[in-house]
DNA sequence: CCCAACTACGTTAACGCTAACGTTCATTTT
DNA sequence: AAAATGAACGTTAGCGTTAACGTAGTTGGG
């Protein structure tokens, strides 16, 4: 007990004794054994954290912010990606709850009904961060995917577009890209344009989707306006803009989403979106601990995005 | 027993007894305790991997391609991101050693003393990946990184460029970047070119970096070719050279570092070195599992990179 | 019909740690 | 000087799991 105390820092050893023990406990190499200490005290400062992806700046940005204030709170964390499907992050789920993690965050609203049912049957805290819901599992932070696009679409028609086109990743891998579309052709649909072609190019480089989506939809459809899952998907179709000749924004307009750091190199200011990733990440981890600790917080938060008009509209 | 038995699906109970077993622990919601186990058996099936970053491309490739391998063969990992700082790998590395991990793997050949003297100690497999040294902890798959600068010069002098220039990061982030600087110095060495100027613009997006990495170098400077840490860098360097009105790669070359997708999109294809990143990943995981189950291998492997001439110089 | 051999299931102890409660002994209080 | 206090250190038991061994009950070979 005398070396638990003193190697733990907590008080009843005398500095004598103390400085003894961790004198002995280094010429040992000796590390304790924290599965030891989680099975003894039932607790434990793991936070599991599912992304979809490492790919992309995005989740790094929520991610970071995430980290940065779980460890200030002494919380460490543990990361899976599920490649956006909803079997993997059960699987990841079912581990992580082996480990008696201190609270569980997952991207995105929509998961395998299993995973639901474990996690609302389990007293853990639970995030779900970078999309909304108006029933979360517990707590959310998330910004408005229907609303963004929305806006996107507003924009669009203000500016004249009349043919817009969108493209995404295959059918069924990001839901919010779907909730975007689906809030551009909200817009459209008022003024009566019901055609808003998708092109769906197969899993690749960021970059090198929106190239061959690009290229796809000017070939098969005459859209005046393309709308990018992101800004290196837009970047990618403005590359295809010009090999083909079409000059932006007049024979084509760009709009790409997440305002991500290649735009702000780019001769041409991208029009996109902004979304407050690290902000997000912040703002989940914060409510997280204070669920943690008891107090009381807003579960349901929708933090706004930001229209960024740029030269390519 | 009997329970642990049925649930771990080792033989010793009927197959009756099973069915009922987990037909309970279904309605209970019971989740096995992993911490109990690992205690208990003494053995974990967990892989700490520590990477400088989350951000790009590069280290998600490698970190893919190690977490396949992994996931194949039962074992999950845990990550952590060091920033740079071999101190953050040390605290890191102390934190893995109390989880009773299978193995380590960490980012490079540069690390804390304490923290080499504690893997050192301990009979734990070690991996250092995507650098290179010939005194490794444990094993070691990475590239050479100043072979690479050497293939850099060589390619800049037979081009006829006579003052290159670099960009990196800030001093001692990233030392690889500064072997692969010095591999350029040694080439232009020998052709009596001793002034290598080098930009460190400060850490910020790597499109950033590079276009005020490249304006600062033109500005004080007289330099007619830049390399650049790598391709995201490249590419913002290009788009300065773009505003600057030189023309690239007649008034200015470029080279870049790593052939990210980014470049597959350029209208004018970058000068560059592939880095086997994924290869590397599954390469490096395969002998680590090699390693672990005692089988014998190649401690040292130093892959091949591809230099990539492109219309950039 | 007996005993070996096997299957199905159970009991015990140990993994490393810490909460809770003991013990010792020097110091202060009365 | 006796009693009370408290700091420093020790002992016990239990966290959930599993390896190793134990014990019924069943099968089958001679």
């Amino acid at each position: 007990m005398t070396v638990s105390r003193a190697l733990r820092g907590v008080e009843g050893v005398s500095e004598k004794k103390r400085a003894e023990i961790l004198k002995i406990a280094r010429t040992l190499n000796y590390v304790p054994n924290s599965n030891a200490r989680s099975l003894a005290v039932a607790n434990s400062n793991l936070v599991g954290i599912s992304l979809p992806t490492f790919a992309g700046e995005v989740f790094a940005e929520i991610l970071n912010g995430m980290r940065q204030t779980f460890e200030k709170a002494g919380y460490s964390s543990v990361i899976d990606t599920t490649e956006y499907s909803r079997d993997a992050e059960l699987i990841w789920v079912r581990r992580l709850l082996s480990w008696q993690p201190a609270a569980v965050i997952l991207t995105g609203v929509d998961h395998h009904p299993e995973t639901y049912a474990l996690l609302k049957a389990s007293p853990l805290p639970v995030l779900e961060i970078w999309d909304h819901t108006d029933d979360p599992i517990d707590l959310c932070v998330g910004i408005d995917h229907f609303k963004a696009g929305q806006a996107i679409g507003q924009h669009a028609t203000e500016r004249g577009y009349k043919c817009p086109a969108f493209v995404s990743t295959p059918k069924g891998h990001d839901i919010r890209a779907d909730a975007r579309l689906a809030g551009i052709r909200d817009i459209y649909r008022q003024i009566g344009q019901n055609h808003v072609p998708v092109s769906r190019p197969p899993l690749q480089s960021a970059f090198t989707a929106g190239f061959q989506g690009a290229t796809e939809l000017i070939n098969e459809e005459q859209p005046d306006i393309i709308c990018f899952l992101n800004d290196h998907m837009a970047f990618g179709g403005m590359m295809a803009c010009n090999s083909l000749g079409l000059s932006i924004p007049d024979d084509m307009g760009v709009v790409g989403f997440n305002s991500l750091d290649l735009a702000s190199v780019l001769p041409k200011r991208l029009t996109t979106i902004r979304t407050p990733r690290r902000l997000m990440g912040v703002t989940g981890a914060r409510n997280l601990l204070a669920r943690i600790n008891g107090v009381p917080i807003e579960r349901n938060i929708v933090l706004p995005v930001e229209f960024v008009s740029g030269e390519t509209t």
